[in-house]
DNA sequence: ATGTTC
C-alpha cells in the first residue's frame, strides 16, 4: 500500500459488513500510481467492481491513474431533489393518482425506452451540452442549470470516443428511471435538523418534495464495459502489479486515460440531460394529475448532484491546493460554505447533499462542509449502502409480497418488475439513519432535514 | 448499475 486506507463507519455498521470485501478493496485501491493521501471508504461502503461502493479515490495529475472501476458501471448516478410549495395533507387523497400517474408515464425498469427518438446529431448535442440542451427544447428553464451540480454539464466531453454500440443504446433512453436502487419518490419534510440551512434551501416541515436518483441508463454501462476492456487489455503497461485486475486503469496523462475521461464526461451529461427530462415530466404529471399550475406547485429543483464520477478537482493537500482526479464511487460531493461551485443562494450554507435511502424509507438533505474538504476531498456518503447481495435478498423475499409490505410501512410502491422490489428489500440495506449520523458526527457533512417516502415507482 | 454473458 501507498497510502493508508481509511474508512469511515460505526462499530454497529462495521459489523453488519461481515465477509463483505469492501474493506480489502480500500487496501487494494491504496496500491494504485498516485493515489494521494489515503484510500477512504464511507459509512455505506461495501463490495463493488475493483473499488469498493462507498470508495473515495484522489489521484495527481502527473503519476496518477484514472480507474472506470473507481466510477462504476453506472457513471453519474446521482439524485435530485424538487421542492413543491404542497403540505402533505393537501395531497393526501390524491397520493396513489400521483403515484399511478408518475408510473404509467415514466418509464422504468431494465431497457426501458422513453418517449424521445434521438436523431445521431441531438445525442451529439446531448453528449457535449448536458442538462443545457434539455432546456434548449423547452424541458425546463435556465433556473434549473443554475442548482445542478456544474451546471448540469462537465467539460472534455468527446462523443468521437463513445462507441457506436454506447451510442445506439443511448438514442431512446433518455426520460427513463432504470432499474435496480433507482427510484422516483414523493417525500413528505419530517424532520428538520438544521433551520438556517434549511430555510436556505426552501425547506420547511411539512412539505412535499420529490426525489429522483437516476444515472446514465445503457449508454453509461457501454462507456465503462468498453473502457474497462481496453485497460484490462493493457493493464501490464501500468508498471507494478496490481492486486486485482478490476483495477484496471489508465495514467491519467495517457491516451486511454484522456480517451476514458472524455467519454465519461459525455455518460455524465447524458445522465445530467435523463435526470432533467424526468423531473420535467414530473412537473407535468403533477399538474395535470392535480389540476395546478406551476406556479400553486413550485417544484423548484432543490439541488442534483451525483455519486459515481471521477472529476479534475482543486482541493487542499497538505496545506497547498492541488488538481487531483478525484474518484467518488458511491460517494457524494460535499463541498463547503464559500465555495465558488455552489449556486449563489447556498453559499452561506454550504452544497445540498442528497442522500437517497432505500426502498420506502426516503431520505436525507445534508450541507457540505470544510472538513469534508480538507479530509475526504470533498466528499460523503451516498446512500444507505447494500448489506446483502442482490441474489440473497431475491431469497430473502420468496414467498413475500413486497408491495403489501411497503403499504403496511404506509409506503404505496409501484414497480416494474417484480425482480426489482425483491432485490431493493429495506432488510437489504443498511441503517440509513446510522449511515447518515456517522458522516455528520465525522464532519464530512451536516444535517439539514429528514424526509419520509409517502409513493415511490421503481423499474 | 446493466437489452442481468452478442
Amino acid at each position: 500500500m501507498r497510502v493508508p486506507g481509511i474508512i469511515y463507519t460505526s462499530e454497529k455498521l462495521m459489523r453488519g459488513m461481515g465477509e463483505d470485501e469492501g474493506p480489502r478493496q480500500v487496501a487494494n485501491v491504496a496500491h494504485l500510481p498516485g493515489i494521494v493521501t489515503a484510500s477512504l471508504a464511507m459509512p455505506d461502503m461495501h463490495w463493488g467492481y475493483g473499488f469498493p461502493i462507498g470508495g473515495v479515490a484522489a489521484f495527481e495529475m502527473e503519476e496518477g491513474v484514472v480507474s472506470p472501476g473507481g466510477v462504476g458501471y453506472d457513471i453519474n448516478c446521482g439524485c435530485r431533489l424538487m421542492a413543491t410549495r404542497l403540505q402533505a395533507e393537501e395531497i393526501r387523497d390524491r397520493l396513489q393518482a400521483l403515484v399511478t400517474a408518475l408510473f404509467q408515464n415514466i418509464p422504468s425498469g431494465l431497457g426501458s425506452r422513453g418517449v424521445l427518438k434521438l436523431s445521431a446529431k441531438d445525442e451529439r448535442q446531448v453528449l457535449t451540452e448536458g442538462a443545457l440542451w434539455a432546456v434548449r427544447h423547452g424541458y425546463g428553464t435556465e433556473g434549473d442549470l443554475e442548482m445542478t451540480e456544474d451546471r448540469g454539464v462537465m467539460a472534455g466531453a468527446d462523443p468521437e470516443k463513445v462507441s457506436d454500440r454506447a451510442l445506439e443504446r443511448g438514442k431512446d433512453q433518455l426520460g427513463t428511471l432504470g432499474s435496480g436502487n433507482h427510484f422516483l419518490e414523493i417525500e413528505v419534510v419530517e424532520e428538520i435538523f438544521d433551520r438556517e440551512a434549511a430555510a436556505v434551501f426552501g425547506l420547511e416541515s411539512g412539505q412535499i418534495c420529490v426525489m429522483i436518483h437516476s444515472g446514465s441508463r445503457g449508454l453509461g454501462y457501454q462507456v465503462c464495459d468498453d473502457y474497462l476492456a481496453r485497460m484490462v487489455k493493457h493493464i501490464h503497461e501500468i508498471g507494478i502489479p496490481l492486486p486485482d485486475r478490476q483495477l484496471a486503469c489508465a495514467p491519467l496523462n495517457s491516451g486511454r486515460g484522456r480517451d476514458y475521461l472524455a467519454a465519461m464526461a459525455c455518460a455524465a451529461n447524458y445522465a445530467w440531460t435523463n435526470r432533467q427530462l424526468l423531473m420535467h415530466r414530473t412537473r407535468e404529471i403533477f399538474e395535470k394529475t392535480l389540476g395546478m399550475g406551476p406556479r400553486e406547485l413550485g417544484m423548484g429543483l432543490l439541488y442534483d448532484v451525483c455519486h459515481n464520477i471521477a472529476k479534475i478537482e482543486t482541493l487542499p493537500v497538505g496545506g497547498k491546493d492541488v488538481r487531483l482526479c478525484v474518484h467518488r464511487k458511491g460517494a457524494t460531493r460535499a463541498f463547503p460554505p464559500g465555495h465558488t461551485a455552489l449556486p449563489p443562494a447556498y453559499r452561506k450554507v454550504g452544497q445540498p447533499v442528497l442522500i437517497p435511502g432505500d426502498m420506502g424509507t426516503g431520505s436525507y438533505v445534508l450541507a457540505g462542509t470544510q472538513s469534508a474538504f480538507t479530509e475526504s476531498f470533498g466528499s460523503t456518503c451516498h446512500g444507505a449502502g447494500r448489506v446483502m447481495s442482490r441474489t440473497r435478498a431475491v431469497k430473502a423475499s420468496r414467498g413475500r409480497s413486497i408491495p403489501k409490505e411497503m403499504a403496511d410501512r404506509g409506503v404505496i410502491v409501484m414497480a416494474s418488475g417484480k425482480g426489482t422490489l425483491m432485490e431493493e428489500i429495506p432488510e437489504a440495506y443498511k441503517d440509513l439513519d446510522e449511515v447518515v449520523e456517522v458522516v455528520h458526527r465525522a464532519g464530512l457533512s451536516k444535517k439539514v432535514a429528514r424526509l419520509r417516502a409517502l409513493g415511490c415507482i421503481k423499474g
